[in-house]
RNA sequence: GGGAGCUUAGCUCAGCUGGGAGAGCACAUGCCUUACAAGCAUGGGGUCACUGGUUCAAGCCCAGUAGUUCCCACCA
């Protein structure tokens, strides 16, 4: 046993204890036949990004989850790993070079440049591994995985190879969402929508060979550039008759033929739509149907082309030329105010531009119905549950996958092509065409989007494509705990990959957290500058304190808002945790082994029931993912039972403290025990919230014991044990907190401190638990002696009484009773009591409450009656003797 | 246009399958009672947004209203 010191300093704690965890190999997941697995792979951070406060709640979620189950004896695995996130690595890579030596990833060209992001990588890439082992994430570092490592290389070559065999990835010309700042294509959950106040510009169109003119409402007048059509609906009078004739497109002069669709609507702007194939989803398909012409105006940079004089203007210049122009030929008809939903790139803000380009696709129809089948069978189970309906409801509605980006970070697409016109692809890099035989093939330039490869995460870990041990042992995986921004992003995607590749679901429950917001409820952003750093809060808190404040005052699947401070609480728990060891330890002298069981008195028997029964409701809890609840549990244990109550019990116990009865060489055998026996256990409740501390403390008290576990981590939770169940003995013992809080009150009220001892006589129908409890009786409640009777002083003057439903309670304090106010505060507590009995009462004659209540609910009321009842009784009797 | 969440003490939030409203912080009063002032004791403070319904019983379930936040959506 070691000394501890009498403030709690996480700072000399922490690193020594992780290093303590790694040398041990607790982490390390051990396929066992005789256990059951128990799996969670991490939701790869980006591998140069730094450790946020989103990243401290989720991997605090999981480890909470993950040292529960190792403790409960599962074979648990957490797989930890980190992602390439292609486009936000490889925009940091580019903005060093361009800051550092001035040039572009062209200049150095691509296999020079991925060299300096594999350099990058090295160089940052343990940042936040390190970052998340300061949290105490006890993940199994000796798997851990990159998204861009040979294995998980790999599983998206087959993953790849696979689909395309089947048709289910192809390459088409689909309007695609272009972010011209990124230079690539992105998927449709890429990008975030906004509303912005935008105009609505009627433009007119002459008909050829005709007077008529063509009235289109447009938001973004520029496109007209690339417009190769006019329609209208079929069903519109006022334009059946030009249907098939010929628009003229003014600044340009193509010929447009005047065309017939449903998908116009007669009743919004003129009913009549420009179409620009090239530019627009809608216009896309109508160019489909009507076989039209498909003219590109906007590059990739969003710079005109195609358009004569308008070439090289930005897309924003040229809406104003194309305007200005269409003005002075007096073919702006109206400007009205319009509302518009935009779509901006979601790595960089920046509006992206529809635009048809030639990509690659994954076919989402197929691959949703299984991935559907399983959260609707609850195969997969959303906590909370609300979000099923969310990712039900995305899936019936997605499409198709856009999965080719314009970026050299990533996995190689691995198609090659031939100018014979076929496309290789292969598990293996062909040497030549797979069709022709030819040499001269060329592969694909672009890369897959980052989130192709997360989709496999749950199994490319564990070794998949390869029938690896692992993975025939840990999957499927348990839980997955991600925040629920991206459940379209990585959660949909892993399911259906998982149901196409393993005919499994990836795991069986989906545990979402929300988003930590600052103070005012903004999210955390750099452009705000309103991050909070968690590694500053660890090192100024520490890193129980950070994981305490955010598990708890949370439920799941809600924002929270962080307040840096607030952690103090949490910092202060953990002291007040620390301080009762040490107050245990210094009260322990040597730890004697025993021979069967000592005697407990009536306040053991109450601390270790309630202790038991802790231990079954949190387990209970956290089974149902209630962490913060919990873990609330466990604090108002420690620090409302055990410390402001048993450890003040054990006081008159232990010699060590008894200055004053120096004559005793008595030591309560029992106190030590049962204190050392609850610190202990709740310790190890607490562990998994709370790992550096627990551990500390456990590790002061037993290193070196061989007959103890080596390490709290590796000790069984506790669980609800029958033998330690004493509810007739919690109740009495509640009786005598009750006693000594209504003593402790009325000396508030009257302003007695402390220093001021006085007498006690407890007159009650139970006097063996009052005796019993006499030495810490006195102390508690600021007693010179307690006297337990069955009668009330004869004269009764000069007391000041406290009142309980089983005691009366007497002090004499003559000099500061006032006979007329005692009389007027026994009068109120009468009037309140009558009260509460009258409700009870009357709630008990209520023929259909008897009936219909559970009858538990129905005893409980009579109790409460009966306990009202003698309350009233006492005061009436202290009434009456004023 | 569809969908979801939230509204509980001064602040931030819990409240699990309906059975007498809780925590932290803040506030007030008194305490250095040798584990802990990062503490102890005592106390004040709530029309659980509003309206109606179901029920013996509603903060909790149902319907609606208001405010607020968010997600989804190819009406120019």
């Amino acid at each position: 046993m070691r000394e501890l010191e009498k403030t709690y300093d996480p700072s000399l704690v922490e690193d020594k204890i992780y290093k303590l965890w790694e040398k041990g190999e607790y982490f390390t997941g051990v396929i066992d036949p005789d256990k059951k697995p128990f799996t969670i792979v991490i939701p790869p951070p980006n591998v140069t990004g730094q450790l946020h406060l989103g990243h401290a709640f989720d991997n605090t979620l999981q480890d909470i989850l993950i040292r529960f189950k190792r403790m409960q004896g599962y074979a648990a695995l957490w797989v930890p790993g980190t992602d390439h996130a292609g486009i936000a690595t490889q925009i940091k890579v580019e903005e060093e070079l361009r800051n550092n030596e001035g040039l572009t990833r062209y200049d150095l060209g691509r296999e020079a440049f991925l060299e300096r992001v594999w350099a990058w990588k090295h160089t940052y890439g343990s940042r936040i591994v390190e970052q998340l082992k300061k949290l105490g994430t006890s993940c199994d570092w000796s798997r851990e995985r990159f998204t861009m490592d040979e294995g998980c290389s790999k599983a998206v070559r087959e993953v790849f190879v696979n689909l395309y065999e089947k048709g289910l990835i192809y390459k088409g010309l689909r309007i695609i969402n272009w972010c011209p700042n990124c230079t690539t294509a992105l998927s449709d959950a890429e990008v975030e929508h906004e509303e912005r106040e935008s105009l609505l510009y009627h433009l007119c169109y002459p008909v050829l060979g005709s007077l008529d003119t063509l009235v289109v409402a447009t938001t973004r007048p520029e496109t007209m550039l690339g417009d190769t059509a006019v329609a209208v609906n079929p069903k519109d009078k006022r334009y059946k008759h030009l249907i098939g004739k010929t628009a003229v497109l003014p600044l340009v002069g193509r010929e447009l033929p005047i065309i017939a669709d449903d998908y116009v609507d007669s009743e919004f702007g003129t009913g009549c739509v420009k179409i620009t194939p090239m530019h627009d989803p809608n216009d896309f398909d109508i160019g489909q149907r009507h076989n039209l012409e498909q003219v590109l105006v906007i590059d990739d940079n969003a710079k005109i082309i195609n358009s004569g004089k308008y070439n090289g203007l930005d897309r924003y210049d040229a809406r104003k030329e194309v305007l200005r122009d269409l003005e002075e030929l007096d073919l702006l008809v109206k400007t009205e105010e319009h509302k518009l939903n935009i779509g901006t790139c979601h790595r960089c803000s920046t509006v992206v531009e529809p635009v048809a380009s030639k990509q690659w696709f994954v076919s989402m129809k197929p691959l949703t119905v299984e991935a559907i089948r399983v959260v609707e069978d609850n195969t997969i189970r959303f906590v909370p549950e609300r979000f099923s309906k969310i990712y039900t409801h995305w899936m019936e509605n997605v499409r198709d996958w856009c999965i080719s980006r314009q970026l050299w970070w990533g996995h190689q697409i691995p198609a090659w092509y031939c100018s014979c016109g076929h496309v290789t692809v292969s598990r293996t890099d062909p040497d030549k065409c797979g069709k022709c035989g030819s040499a001269d093939i060329k592969r694909d330039e672009d890369v897959l989007d980052t989130w192709f490869s997360s989709a496999l995460w749950p199994f490319s870990t564990l070794g998949w494509p390869d029938k690896t041990e692992d993975l025939e042992y840990f999957y499927p995986t348990d839980v997955l705990v991600t925040g629920y921004d991206i459940i379209f992003f990585w959660v949909a995607r892993m399911i259906f990959s998982g149901m196409e590749f393993m005919k499994q679901a990836p795991f069986h429950t989906v545990f979402m957290h929300g988003m930590i917001r600052d103070s005012q409820g903004r999210v955390m952003s750099k452009s705000l500058g309103n991050g909070v750093d968690p590694i500053e809060i660890i090192d100024k808190y520490g890193a129980d304190a950070l994981r305490f404040y955010i598990v708890t005052g949370n439920s799941p699947g809600n924002d929270m808002r962080f307040y840096p401070e607030r952690c103090e609480a949490m910092r202060n728990f953990a002291n007040k945790i620390w301080n009762a060891s040490r107050y245990v330890m210094m009260n322990l002298g040597e730890m004697r082994q025993r021979d069967g069981s000592l005697p407990l008195e009536l306040e053991d028997k109450w601390i270790l029931s309630k202790l038991n029964r802790l231990a079954g409701e949190v387990s209970d809890n956290i089974d149902k993912y209630e962490l913060g609840v919990a873990a609330a549990k466990i604090y108002d244990f420690i620090w409302d039972d055990f410390c402001d109550w048993y450890i003040e019990l054990t006081k008159p116990r232990l010699t060590n403290l008894q200055i004053t009865n120096s004559n005793s060489e008595h030591v309560d055998d029992t106190a030590q025990q049962v204190l050392v026996r609850v610190l202990t256990d709740f310790l190890t409740l607490l562990h998994p919230f709370m790992p550096f501390i627990t551990e500390e403390i456990y590790q002061a008290l037993y290193s070196g014991r061989t007959a103890f576990a080596p390490a709290i981590m590796t000790r069984a939770y506790p669980k609800f044990d029958e033998a330690l169940n004493f509810p007739i003995e919690e109740a009495k013992f509640e009786s005598v907190k009750a006693a000594i809080h209504a003593v402790r009150s009325r000396r508030s009220e009257m302003n007695v401190p402390p220093s001021k001892k006085s007498a006690l006589i407890i007159v009650t129908d139970e006097p063996d638990i009052f005796e019993a409890g006499e030495s810490y009786i006195a102390r508690l409640a600021y007693a010179s002696t307690v006297t337990v009777t069955s009668k009330p002083p004869a004269d009764i003057s000069g007391f000041v009484t406290a009142v309980t439903n089983d005691a009366r309670l007497f002090m004499p304090l003559s000099e500061l009773v006032d006979v007329a106010k005692e009389r007027e505060r026994i009068e109120k507590e009468i009037s309140k009591a009558k009260a509460d009995i009258e409700k009870l009462e009357q709630k008990l004659a209520n023929a259909a409450f008897t009936a219909k209540a559970p009858e538990q609910v129905v005893n409980t009321e009579r109790e409460k009656l009966s306990r009202q009842s003698a309350l009233l009784s006492n005061l009436e009797a202290s009434l009456e003797e004023l």
